[in-house]
DNA sequence: TTGTACGCGTTATCAT
DNA sequence: ATGATAACGCGTACAA
């Protein structure tokens, strides 16, 4: 691999004039300059960001942390932050951590080790020492989705309780009072909050939740389906179901659909996050959207943000997005039980 | 940040001799290792893997540049990847390249400067003398998903030519003799050969595709939704799409359902890859299925076995991956027209 | 323009 | 046997 110094004998220059000419330095004169970058080019010079972060002391790279990539929710999340990062010339390094706080941990250290620039991360927010040292230390870090429960921390996402009202009360509004809830884990501040969402609306018109309403499983299609059928042979009878993500809600649907069950004259579904496959035809899912590329690129503009700015500590950033109930065809009136 | 002076500073030693020592140097005596690390505990050492890449010549870091993370289908290689990879002590960096040629060099170039340890690569494929060059060097490198035309170099896949041919030779079975094509663009080695499974299944059926019958687009629902709606406000009568992939295929459903024609029963449509979403209920999609997670894997032990092998050049590997027709709902018998 | 210290850790060589 | 010294990897930045 040719280095800097390897330019430095050709040209007859000191090699730190080169790195000079390399990076456009007034102080070396144009001709030279060009002439250097020239030679660099015969050879073949590509510049080791790896030294160059090392003295500069920062990678132009930066960690994403979140729970599975294979949701598409996070896919579109990636895809809006790598766009940008990109843009101003850096690199995204991904890390999943399916929903386990352990590998959170994990991964968290791993990239600090690998002294990136900053991190976002889609938390499961629970007790977490390594993660509370990355506050302590302020390091550069932004929440995505799911926000800190308590410190001042930087975060791009929405209101989730708002979500949550507002898909718990479309149903209320369509005359259901016999609702089930088919969850993922509480792993994360986002679904909390979501799911106070929903009590608050239910709340209004005098329903509680009964635990044996709540079914959770994971945050996919599998499990929707999986905790459907366990509630569809008990004798629980219900007009709706609360789905904690748009995967888990189709999942549900798959199971209603193969036990004969119409939607939404029968049983209205609804999901959450509004992702692509929610509105296929035959598929045609009522879900609470919201901009998930712009989330993605919102984390590393204030990501950016934070890493330039001068005086520290950087005023903490809080962009909250809108989100809007997407009504389709998974949802109707209640039938009469 | 308490580096490994610091450390030496504290317990009375060189600092290199607690370098050894960290790294279980049998140098050190052994009361002495224990001594050192339990006061880097202490004090909170994190080992700065940028110094450490910096002159152990590796980052233990991958690069995997491929077209769209949005794409389940692309999503799931990512995932068997990054599993593997985390397992290894590796991180990820993922580029997106849009499909495009450009981005893509740009992006290897971008890799290559961060010395990365090695690349996986879903290539368009298109003339590029990045890649050539990253190929003469012969950095380690995987290509994953799309072969690499005529270099001899390491490739994990399938038999693109094959699906193409099981894919159209369903239809045929079924009776189909008026095929449509509704594609992305040739913008990678699979699709082509993918095509010429396609042509060549055709081709013993004696139909040779008037270029009226192949639309192109790129790889996405909408596209497929609106290349479709195109050939149906046409007078062509066709029976059933072969599409590119299956989220062509969702969005040629999507289309056609609009229309109110019915599938399978006025016309079939088969996709390509098996994406989660070809499985649920009203979709039900006819594809060629194959183990993505796996294929991520196996990239990643292919390019550790690359970077664990001594003496270069290492041998080349090339793992092909099975695929099945998974047949579903969306294809049937070809109607008389 | 150039020489040189520096960032941080690894390792070959040298000293005890 | 143990541990210290110093060169090294590559590029940046300040003093000369």
């Amino acid at each position: 691999m040719v280095t800097i110094k390897d330019i430095a004998r050709e040209v007859n220059l000191s090699y730190s004039s080169v790195s000079l000419a390399l990076n456009e330095d007034p102080r070396i004169k144009k001709e030279t300059r060009e002439r250097v970058k020239l030679k660099a080019e015969e050879m073949g010079y590509q510049r080791n960001a790896q030294a160059r972060a090392l003295v500069m002391n920062k990678s132009e790279m930066i960690g994403f942390i979140l729970p599975d990539i294979e949701n598409p929710f996070f896919a579109s999340l990636i895809r809006g932050a790598e766009a940008l990062a990109f843009e101003k010339g850096y690199n995204l390094v991904i890390c999943n951590t399916n929903w386990d706080n352990e590998l959170e941990a994990k991964h968290l250290n791993l990239v600090i080790e690998r002294k990136i620039d900053g991190i976002l991360l889609v938390s499961c927010n629970e007790p977490n020492p390594t993660l509370e040292k990355v506050l302590s230390l302020h390091l550069p870090l932004v929440f995505v989705s799911s926000p800190y429960p308590e410190a001042e921390a930087n975060f791009v996402g929405t209101d989730s309780e708002h979500g949550g009202y507002l898909a718990a009360k479309h149903l209320l509004d369509l005359g259901h009072r016999e609702i089930v809830v088919i969850g993922g884990q509480f792993n994360s501040e986002a679904i909390i909050q979501r799911f106070n969402g929903y009590k608050r609306a239910l709340k209004e018109y005098n329903i509680i939740l009964n635990t044996d309403d709540v079914i959770l499983g994971d945050f996919s299609v599998s499990s929707g389906y999986k905790s459907i059928k366990t509630l569809v042979n008990t004798n629980r009878k219900f007009t709706a179901v609360l789905a904690f993500d748009d995967l888990i809600a189709i999942g549900v649907m798959n199971g209603l659909k193969e036990s004969g069950i119409i939607i939404p004259d029968d049983i209205s579904v609804i999901g959450f996050d509004n992702i692509e496959a929610a509105s296929f035809r035959g598929i045609d899912l009522t879900t609470i959207s919201m901009d998930k590329s712009s989330m993605g690129r919102f984390a590393v503009e204030i990501l950016l943000g934070e890493l330039n700015c001068k005086q520290k500590p950087c005023d903490i950033k809080n962009i909250v997005l809108d989100q809007d109930l997407v009504i389709r065809n998974s949802t109707g009136p209640a039938k009469v039980l």
